[in-house]
DNA sequence: GAGTGGTCTAGACCACGCA
DNA sequence: GCGTGGTCTAGACCACTCT
């Protein structure tokens, strides 16, 4: 026997099928799969199977079911990536819509930090996204973005970047965000922050470190925000 | 016709039974459930259903279920309540345990905005719990804690406090913190963070406010807390 | 071996969306 | 009215725990 459990379920193989035939884009975003009754019988198992793992994959957002039509991938659309990701509010509760300001794109070799953060070798390459999000017409966050260069090809060449990035990950180039390790920590403001987010230096600035991870759980993204910290707040529910 | 659904399922019936029966505390923290079959039977339902109900309040951190042994009520042990809603951590991930500094505690007239954030009436009155925690020896973290007295009687009395408040609200008072909504935001340090925390005045400080939900969906606790950021990260894991 | 939760099946009926 | 997912049932067998 080996080591690992030497047991597993059906309902986990299901599971591991459907999540490649997502990852490997046999079925895009937004469209429907077949129904419960078609896939269990294309698989071999009963429908109660593939229903417990299409309702798993719905828990995990990777799926939507819509009750009379149909189980669909699930769109990382603006609104529900921003929903999902984008903590940041008003105290008090109130959600907020960040605005595009300025960006820029180049591609360049990986500095020891990110080849840490990104999990990466030495020789590759990386997408640097620097760009600033204003709330309410106020300029309020400034993002630096570090890809691996290799999964995202050509990026840096498009002529713009859209609101959201992660709709933009997983319609040109089949990554699906899933979830996002974040840290927290204040700082004082400084120079820079003076010139990009108008505050005053020694003012408190919000640092948001995240490392986003793909469906395969690999980890494509590191992101450094810097958030103006009088009247924004990150926001978060713990369950 | 209403405007509620008029339509509701079984399992859902099933489901507020048993949330109410831990919150009356008709089975106790740490006690097993009766079996599925044996529910089921008293129920009047079909195992099934009692499964769903069980495995429902499982995701959400009510019960837990040993295979072989039978359905427990969770505890709010040190470590679980620690690990699930202290998300204090060293930059790169590890988690920390903090230990107990000094502490106070006495009863007063509710102020507006514990009202506010308790919602609260006027005349209510509210126990303020004020305490510093330790990370590795140094004084990190200063808290603000304030509760409905009402819901707390005699909690002034008590010669001293867990370490983890939650595991003693279940325990004396009945009430299963279920939930918790968090505002993150920098400030830079007061002559108070100077004295408590031994920072320098104008150091940065992450501040955390916390309202705290029950079982029953009331706002049970309101933490302010204030913490040194030169070496601390909030961490919290989207998903 | 007895008792528990975990998996899997087959089938019935309900609620919903759409044509 | 049809097809979809949602609920509910009954029963079989498996894996785990304890005695």
């Amino acid at each position: 026997m080996s080591d690992t459990p030497g047991y597993r379920p059906l309902y986990r193989q299901v599971y591991d099928i459907v999540v490649r035939k997502v990852a490997q884009g046999t079925w895009r975003p937004g469209e429907a799969l077949p129904s419960e009754q078609s896939l269990a019988k294309e698989l071999g198992v009963s429908q109660g199977t593939v229903r417990k793992v299409l309702d798993a994959l719905t828990a995990e957002k990777l799926l939507e079911r819509r009750q009379g039509k149909g189980t669909y991938i699930a769109e990382n659309t603006q609104e529900r990536s921003l929903f999902r990701f984008f903590r940041i509010a008003r105290p008090g509760g109130r959600r907020l819509t960040p605005e595009r300001g300025g960006e820029s794109v180049k591609v360049r070799a990986a500095r020891p930090v990110e080849r840490s953060k990104l999990e990466i070798e030495r020789a590759d390459r990386v997408v640097e996204i620097s760009r600033t999000r204003l709330i309410d017409g106020v300029p309020s966050v400034h993002e630096l973005i570090v890809l691996p260069a290799d999964l995202f090809p050509g990026i840096e060449r498009r002529p713009s970047l859209p609101n959201t990035l992660y709709s933009l990950y997983q319609t040109e180039y089949g990554i699906n965000i899933v979830a996002a390790q974040e840290e927290v920590h204040a700082e004082v403001a400084n120079a820079e922050d003076h010139r990009v987010l108008k505050v005053a230096v020694g003012d408190p600035i919000l640092v948001i470190d995240r490392v986003a991870l793909s469906l395969q759980g690999r980890k494509v993204e590191w992101r450094a925000s810097r958030v103006r910290s009088g009247d924004l707040v990150y926001s978060v529910t713990l369950t």
